[in-house]
DNA sequence: ACTTTCTTTGCAACCGATTGCAAAAATAAT
DNA sequence: ATTATTTTTGCAATCGGTTGCAAAGAAAGT
């Protein structure tokens, strides 16, 4: 059993509260008493039991880490950089596994019992439903990955997806793609709805742009590859923007498989970057998130609100940027029609 | 602010301590109590405080589950199945990235902090000193993925490398293959070490077989692909036991950049079986870690030690199985010296 | 109907800390 | 040296619960 505030209380013939004192910073203590006190601290190896203190103060340090992709491998980089962030801010990340959960009103419970000071929820699927549900129950948070809401409710940070698959679009066209498609992850996730609208929308302006768009069942490898398969039983695109990834990379063995060759038979442009896109037997050409300042933000906007629960909520938006490898051709055709 | 017991109790109209009674599962209430207490604990919104009651009860409830494998793809299917787990027993993984973090000290005073309950050690990498710090300061641990002890000091769950070494040596043995090599991870990685002895020793037993080793600088694409590369300048040999499937991937993209082909022109073969390995356009052959079944028994193992923290540390030992794909030839060729 | 036994309930102390307040000690001002 | 001011310290209440104990109530036994 540890040590608690009053053993070293009796060790150091002090009172309570002048140990306590001497763990809180801003406190009034004396040179002297501050000296005995962590003599006898540190003789008996006391370290201040944060929950105890919970109590009085309010304030966990427990931050909800609440996620349903752990198939996605950006994933794990998310974790990696939400976990050391929070952790140099000295708080500690309680991580929520949503993947089989589907009513937000256990996990508000559950964040309650633990009395999270705030939550991060990260996923690209996630209903808005989750975060609302959090700050209606007056719990700090900030959606990471998600779609920004027309009049903000809570914090989002993300990157604009519908300029995504514009950016998807002008990159594809620019290279003299005239036949395009848009190979989507599930219908129902707004980043795949944001992205196509983009897609379409800027491919409009290219009247001598054919496109298609279709969807693939999960932002997995085989829904990915067996949406590709698919595509190549009747005449497919000359390029395709991929939902995410993982999709494009199922793509691209459904490709190899049919025995053509990227980028000169057909071209593809994912989007994530994540580790795998850069290993040189996949190469893939791809819109890179910046992850990094996406978690930092959060970070930033999540303590924030802690020392101000009413701050106004808040959109920040990152912009993407092209990550040029091998699965988009780099000429530039001339067209017939300019 | 939530609302607490004393709210419920004064709506209800009765004793603190019975509401606490009516949430606390075994204790003695009667069935109209129970309905009055619940029903005024609906109308309010109340659920209990998990932190308040630990600190009477002595547990949070609050698992450590502390890791620095961040960037191995294989862990985020190792922290899906440990979230999913601990909270199926109503337990709360509190995740600790020990990446940057040396000192066990450190960790130790942390999870004191936080009055876990328990820790779980997932690293393949990192020392046994600190679950043996965990267990010093009497937090009930389980290191997974580590190395046994000789006298079991904490509970250890995992393979054994030696003997994935060995089976992976048979295998390749098994294939007609004359000329194997190891590559390795980190030289100090005891699953390196132990995975290598084991292949070594086997093939000592074949003396019409020779092998060489080496190691990559880390459990990662590039280091696999570097150190490839470098084995490939001078002659290599027919066939290469990767130090685990990462390292294996990279291994092969170096490979086809040199030209050779897998099987034909050389073979290799991973350990982990991680997504990527099965993906069509990888299609590694490796050897499997039962990772449900080692992650299933730590949650065992850890639950065991909260209902008795004096349990005989124990070894659970897994065995591993060979994944077909496609980087093995198939074929057996007939040795001249049989 | 009365005692005995068992179950329910409330009181009050406690878990490990924090903090407002007032007394005590140290410093500064006169 | 005395008083006024500031700083340091301890007391005691509190945070949101749990739990041993004894009193009250219900059920059972005779």
């Amino acid at each position: 059993m540890p040590t608690t505030l009053k053993d070293v209380a009796e060790r150091a013939g002090v009172s309570r509260s002048a140990v306590s004192r001497t763990f809180t910073d801003g406190a009034s203590v004396s040179a002297k008493m501050r000296q005995r006190v962590e003599k006898a601290a540190k003789e008996l190896g006391y370290s201040p039991n944060a929950l105890a203190s919970s109590l009085t103060t309010g304030r966990t340090r427990l931050i909800g880490l609440v996620s349903n992709n752990f198939h996605n491998p950006i994933f794990l980089e998310v974790f990696d950089l939400f976990t050391r962030g929070l952790q140099d801010k000295g708080l500690r990340p309680l991580l929520v596994n949503l993947t089989d959960e589907t009513d937000p009103a256990n996990s508000v419970k559950m964040m309650r019992q633990y009395s999270a000071d705030g939550v991060i929820v990260a996923s690209s699927t996630l209903p808005a439903g989750f975060a609302k549900a959090f700050r209606d129950a007056g719990i700090p948070v900030v959606r990471a990955f998600g779609r920004p809401t027309r009049a903000p409710q809570a914090h989002v940070v993300g990157i604009d997806n519908v300029e995504a698959g514009r950016m998807a679009a002008t990159t594809l066209v620019a290279r003299g793609y005239t036949r395009l498609g848009f190979m989507g992850g599930p219908q129902d996730a707004t980043s795949t709805q944001d992205r196509m609208h983009g897609f379409l929308d800027e491919l409009a302006r290219h009247p001598h742009v054919t496109v298609t768009h279709s969807f693939a069942d999960a932002y997995s490898f085989d829904a990915g590859r067996q949406e590709m398969l698919r595509l190549l039983q009747s005449s497919p695109a000359q390029a395709y923007f991929g939902g995410d990834d993982v999709l494009s990379i199922g793509a691209l063995s459904a490709i190899a498989d049919h025995g053509l060759r990227v980028p000169d038979d057909i071209g593809i442009i994912g989007l994530n970057d994540m580790t795998m896109a850069g290993w040189e037997n996949i190469n893939l050409t791809t819109i890179r998130q910046p992850i990094q300042q996406i978690v930092t933000s959060c970070i930033e906007l999540i303590t924030g609100m802690l020392d101000d629960p009413d701050r106004y909520p808040e959109h920040r938006i990152f912009a993407c940027k092209i990550i040029e490898r091998g699965t988009l051709r780099h000429e530039i055709h001339i067209l017939s029609s300019s």
